[in-house]
RNA sequence: GCCGAUGUAGCUUAGUGGCAAAGCAGUGGUUUCGUAAACCAUCGACGGCAGUUCGAUUCUGCCCAUCGGCUCCA
C-alpha cells in the first residue's frame, strides 16, 4: 500500500464500505460516497435504522473484504450503458445522478442551479456536454465514479475507522427524502488515526459548553432554550471585550448607537424582513397593533439617520450598534454559544456616497485585521453572492459583488466564492476565524447594500445642492459576542490571558492569622486595578491552589508568615508553578507589563 | 425542523419491576496547616406526562431538553 495518496485511499474505503453495507443488507440503495476532510462518508437508504452499535460489525465486514484482496476495476461506458446498468442494480439514486450529467455535465448542485437559470441566469456556466462516464466496480459493488481508486484492496490500509451515523438529505435538499450517513475517519496508518483521534480528545477538552459551566461563566435554562445567561465572570470577560471594541471603534471614526429590541410591524414590511426572513422572527402584539424582535439592527439605524439631514461632507456615517438581536432557529443546530437564539452583534451600518465604497470596506478589512489579531487568530476569507429569495435587481447584484471584490483584491486577500449565500439584500465578505485547534468559525461578515436605501428613500445632499442615495454597508467584526466569547474560551482551553481573565489573581492566606495581611495585600492589587479574589476560607494551602488552577487562574499570591515578615508575597503563575517572591509593587509592575 | 443517541444530586459516575449507591462540591464541626484533594458529620437526585403492573427510576407511548450529524447561520 505504498504510493497511494490518502485521497484515493480514503475514496476507495468508501465504495468498501458501500461494498459491507451491500453484503450486509442487500436492498440498499446508494446515495454519494465522497472524500471529506479526515475520511469518507456514504449515504445509503436501507429498511433499518442504523446506530452507532452497528457501525462495529460494518467495520468487521469491511476489514473482511479487503483481506480478499479483491481489484478494483474501471471501465468507461455510454450514458446509455451507464443507465441499463443501474437500472438493472436497481439504484434509483445513481440513475438521478445520471440524468444530470447527461443535461448539465456535472452532479454539482450549486452548478446545475446556475445552469437551470433558477439563480443567476447572469453568471451563466456553460453546460459541458458529457457522452461517457467511468464506472468503477469492487466486487458485487458498481459505482458511478470519477475515480481515481487504488488498484486492490490491498492497498487499503487498517487505520480507518467508522465513526458515526446520521440522517442526511439526499442531495442536501430538505425536501428530499433522508438517507442513512455513515462517516468514517481514515489515515495513512495507525499513527496518524490515533494522533487524529487524539486531537479529538483535545477539542473535547476545551468544549466552551464545559469550560463555561466550570469557570461560572454562563448557563442555558430549559425556561429559555437557545438564550444564554450571563453569570458574573462571564460579564467581566463580556465588559472587557466590548470596553475594547468600542475604544478600537471609536478610533477609527464610529459613532455608537442604541435601537430598540422591539419594533412595528410596518418597519419590517418596508426594510424586507416581513418577506424574507418571517420564519426566524418573533412576534408580540401592543395594543393590538403587530410588533416583532428585531432580527437584524440594521432598520433601527436606518431610522436614525433618516431622523436628520446629511450633507455630503458628513459621508462616511460610520454608525456602531453593540445590538440585541433574537433569531428563531431551528431547534437542532443550537450548539452552545455557537448558535443560540439570542446574540449581540458588533454591528456597524456605513452610510456613504458610492466614490467612497471601495475605500470604506478596505478600511474594514483593517480593522477587522487588527482586532483579530490582537487575539492571535488566522483567518481565510470568503464572499457570498446573490441567494435565492434576493431582494433588488440582477444589476445592482452585479455592482455591489464587484465592488467587494475589488476591494480584497487591492487588500491582496485571497478568497473562495459562495455561490447563493449572500444575505437578502446584498453580497458579502465573511471572515472565518483559524483557532488553535485548526477549527475554524465564521465571525466577521462585509455585507454591501443598494436595496434597503432605496427601500427607505435614504439620500444625502451633494455639492451642488441635489438630493443623492446613498450606499450601506453592515458589518460585524466579532461577529457575535456571545459566539466569540465561546471561541475564544475554546482557543484558550479557559486559559484567558491576563488582561481577558475573569479573576487575574487568587491571594491565598496560609493561616487564619494571615488573613488581615492577606487582605491588606489584595486591597492594594484591586486599588492598582486589577481583578482579584482573597480566599481566606478553611481549606489547606494544597487545596486553595487546587482549586485555583482549576479556575485557571493566572496569578496565586502565597501569604504566610514568612511573606508577613518579609513584606514580599510568594508568587506562582499558572501553567508556571512558584516563580519566587517579590513586594507587591514589584508584582503589580510585572502585571502591567504583561497587560 | 429531519435522522440517530442520551437524560439518576451542583459535577462525575453506580444500580434496580419492591426503602436508589458513591466520590467531589455544598453545609456544620474538628484541625491552623507552606505549594494540585486534612478529618468527622450532614443536606441533596431517577427530565415531564400518560399507559402496563399489586407496585415503574427500571417496561411501553408521547412530550421536553441535551449531544452528534443534515439543513440553516453570526
Amino acid at each position: 500500500m505504498k504510493q497511494n495518496s490518502l485521497e484515493k485511499i480514503r475514496h476507495s474505503l468508501a465504495h468498501i464500505l458501500a461494498l459491507a453495507i451491500k453484503n450486509l443488507y442487500p436492498e440498499a440503495k446508494f446515495g454519494v460516497g465522497p472524500v471529506i476532510e479526515n475520511g469518507f462518508y456514504y449515504d445509503i437508504e436501507i429498511r433499518k435504522s442504523l446506530s452507532l452499535e452497528d457501525l462495529p460489525k460494518i467495520e468487521k465486514e469491511m476489514k473482511n473484504i479487503i483481506k480478499q484482496e479483491i481489484p478494483f476495476r474501471k471501465k468507461i461506458v455510454s450514458l446509455d450503458e451507464a443507465r441499463r446498468i443501474f437500472k438493472g442494480l436497481k439504484q434509483p439514486y445513481k440513475i438521478e445522478l445520471l440524468k444530470d450529467l447527461e443535461k448539465y455535465g456535472t452532479t454539482e448542485q450549486d452548478e446545475i442551479r446556475q445552469l437551470a437559470g433558477k439563480i443567476n441566469p447572469s453568471f451563466g456556466a456553460k453546460s459541458k456536454k458529457i457522452k461517457k462516464v467511468s464506472i468503477y466496480q469492487v466486487g458485487d459493488f458498481v459505482d458511478l465514479c470519477r475515480g481515481p481508486h487504488v488498484k486492490n484492496t490491498r492497498d487499503l490500509p487498517s487505520s480507518f475507522k467508522l465513526i458515526k451515523v446520521s440522517g442526511a438529505y439526499w442531495r442536501g435538499e430538505e425536501t428530499n427524502p433522508m438517507l442513512q450517513r455513515i462517516m468514517g475517519l481514515a489515515f495513512l496508518n495507525e499513527k496518524e488515526l490515533s494522533s487524529y483521534l487524539a486531537q479529538i480528545e483535545e477539542a473535547e477538552k476545551r468544549d466552551h459548553r464545559v469550560l463555561g459551566k466550570n469557570l461560572e461563566l454562563f448557563s442555558f435554562h430549559d425556561e429559555g432554550v437557545g438564550f444564554p445567561f450571563f453569570h458574573p465572570k462571564g460579564m467581566i470577560l463580556r465588559n472587557i471585550l466590548e470596553d475594547y471594541w468600542k475604544k478600537e471603534h471609536q478610533k477609527s471614526g464610529y459613532e455608537e448607537v442604541k435601537t430598540p429590541i422591539l419594533l412595528s410591524k410596518s418597519l419590517w414590511m418596508q426594510s424586507g424582513h416581513w418577506d424574507h426572513y418571517k420564519e426566524n422572527m418573533y412576534f408580540t402584539k401592543i395594543d393590538n397593533k403587530d410588533y416583532a424582535i428585531k432580527p437584524m439592527n440594521c432598520p433601527g439605524g436606518i431610522l436614525i439617520y433618516k431622523s436628520s439631514l446629511h450633507s455630503y461632507r458628513d459621508l462616511p456615517l460610520r454608525m456602531a450598534e453593540l445590538g440585541l438581536v433574537h433569531r428563531h432557529e431551528l431547534s437542532g443546530v443550537l450548539q452552545g454559544l455557537f448558535r443560540v437564539r439570542s446574540f449581540t452583534q458588533d454591528d456597524a451600518h456605513i452610510f456613504m456616497t458610492p466614490e467612497q465604497v471601495t475605500e470604506e470596506i478596505k478600511k474594514v478589512i483593517d480593522l477587522t485585521a487588527r482586532i483579530y489579531k490582537k487575539f492571535g487568530f488566522s483567518y481565510h476569507v470568503e464572499l457570498s453572492t446573490k441567494p435565492k429569495n434576493a431582494m433588488g435587481s440582477d444589476d445592482v447584484w452585479q455592482k455591489a459583488t464587484k465592488s467587494l471584490k475589488q476591494s480584497l483584491k487591492e487588500k491582496k486577500l485571497d478568497f473562495i466564492i459562495n455561490k447563493g449565500e449572500g444575505a437578502f439584500y446584498g453580497p458579502k465578505i465573511d471572515f472565518h476565524l483559524k483557532d488553535c485547534l485548526g477549527r475554524t468559525w465564521q465571525c466577521g461578515t462585509i455585507q454591501l447594500d443598494f436595496v434597503m436605501p432605496e427601500k427607505f428613500d435614504l439620500f444625502y445632499i451633494d455639492k451642488k445642492g441635489k438630493k443623492q442615495r446613498p450606499v450601506m454597508l453592515h458589518r460585524t467584526i466579532l461577529g457575535s459576542i456571545e459566539r466569540f466569547i465561546g471561541i475564544l474560551t475554546e482557543n484558550y482551553g479557559g486559559e484567558f490571558p491576563l488582561w481577558l481573565a475573569p479573576v487575574q489573581v487568587a491571594v491565598l492566606p496560609i493561616r487564619e492569622k494571615n488573613v488581615p495581611f492577606a487582605k491588606k495585600v489584595s486591597e492594594t492589587i484591586r486599588e492598582n486595578n486589577f481583578r482579584t479574589e482573597l480566599w481566606s476560607g478553611e481549606d489547606t494551602l494544597s487545596k486553595k491552589i487546587k482549586k485555583a488552577e482549576e479556575q485557571k487562574i493566572p496569578y496565586i499570591l502565597v501569604i504566610g508568615d514568612q511573606e508577613e515578615k518579609s513584606r514580599k508575597v510568594a508568587v506562582r503563575k499558572r501553567k508556571k508553578g512558584d516563580i519566587g517572591k517579590m513586594t507587591i509593587s514589584k508584582f503589580s509592575a510585572m502585571l502591567l507589563k504583561e497587560l
